[in-house]
DNA sequence: AAAGATTATTCAACACTGTAGAAAAAAAGT
DNA sequence: ACTTTTTTTCTACAGTGTTGAATAATCTTT
């Protein structure tokens, strides 16, 4: 039996493994950076059902194979969880950089979210950070 | 020549002064808490037309009258800038608060992102960080 | 206050994003 | 290999945001 990464994780999971997921993780894997559902479609080259896409994308955070990343436009990205992510609790509480040159979204995953001192009354529960600016490859 | 707050803003903006602006503005100034295109479409009960709220928003987010904050979903949303934006450059780098209880956003205009620690070749330009819990309004 | 110039709003149309239910297909367990 | 379970696909829908051009309103000037 040969194992490759992607049939490695999917089986860690619990899920079952398919074209679709293994095809979805390996560009996970092989991309340095966030991915939108878009970006998923076109590298893809449409081979999958939008649905599917969505649905494996849905599946995958539910894992905690990916999580989500907040963005100031109206777009979900998607990025690997590099640290031990169960089912149901993510860990993904480190700093986002979005570069304003290659428009590329990054995961800083040794740059943890500072706390913050909230006013009175105020109950924090999860905190995410986003950094735009230049990314280490686009620095002139 | 009677003088609200509305009319002002608009004035001093350089803005004209037409009802949809007003009224949306009231809105925003009536209203605790941050505001998505859809909110404001109900509670001005649908007497404009989506796309002038859509070219509202655009118009006095370029203003420095509104800014928009980041979500984990995919809304956008807008709240007013409290401190003295000038058209072009905002200043509102302070931190927002989603409350999972009553799921209002509020600007927590006193609490400043702080400043991380980039890995090098990052260059910073703009942080931005949202924090979830539970808000002043709903502890128990 | 009225006329012309400028700016906003509206209408119609479009593209994109995300979701839901049910049928067809594929994967897993025995 | 067969049955059960899970996944993919299809169809359809609702929401969001943008564009261009026509209409309507606001502003400026006299």
């Amino acid at each position: 039996m040969i194992l490759n990464k992607e049939f490695d994780i999917l089986k860690r999971t619990g899920l079952s493994v398919t074209e679709g997921r293994k095809k979805i993780l390996e560009l996970f894997l092989e991309t340095e950076g966030a991915l939108a559902h878009a970006d998923i479609e076109k590298n893809t080259d449409a081979v999958f059902d939008r649905v599917t896409v969505y649905r494996t994308l849905q599946t995958f955070v539910e894992k905690g194979i990916i999580h989500q990343i907040p963005t100031i436009d109206n777009s979900i990205l998607y990025a690997l969880c590099k640290h031990d992510c169960a089912q149901g609790h993510h860990h993904d509480n480190h700093v986002h950089f979005l570069c304003n040159t290659c428009n590329k979204t990054v995961c800083l995953d040794d740059v943890v979210v500072p706390t913050v001192k909230l006013p009175k009354g105020f109950t924090p529960a999860l905190s995410a950070m986003t950094v735009t600016g230049v990314c280490n490859d686009c620095k002139a």
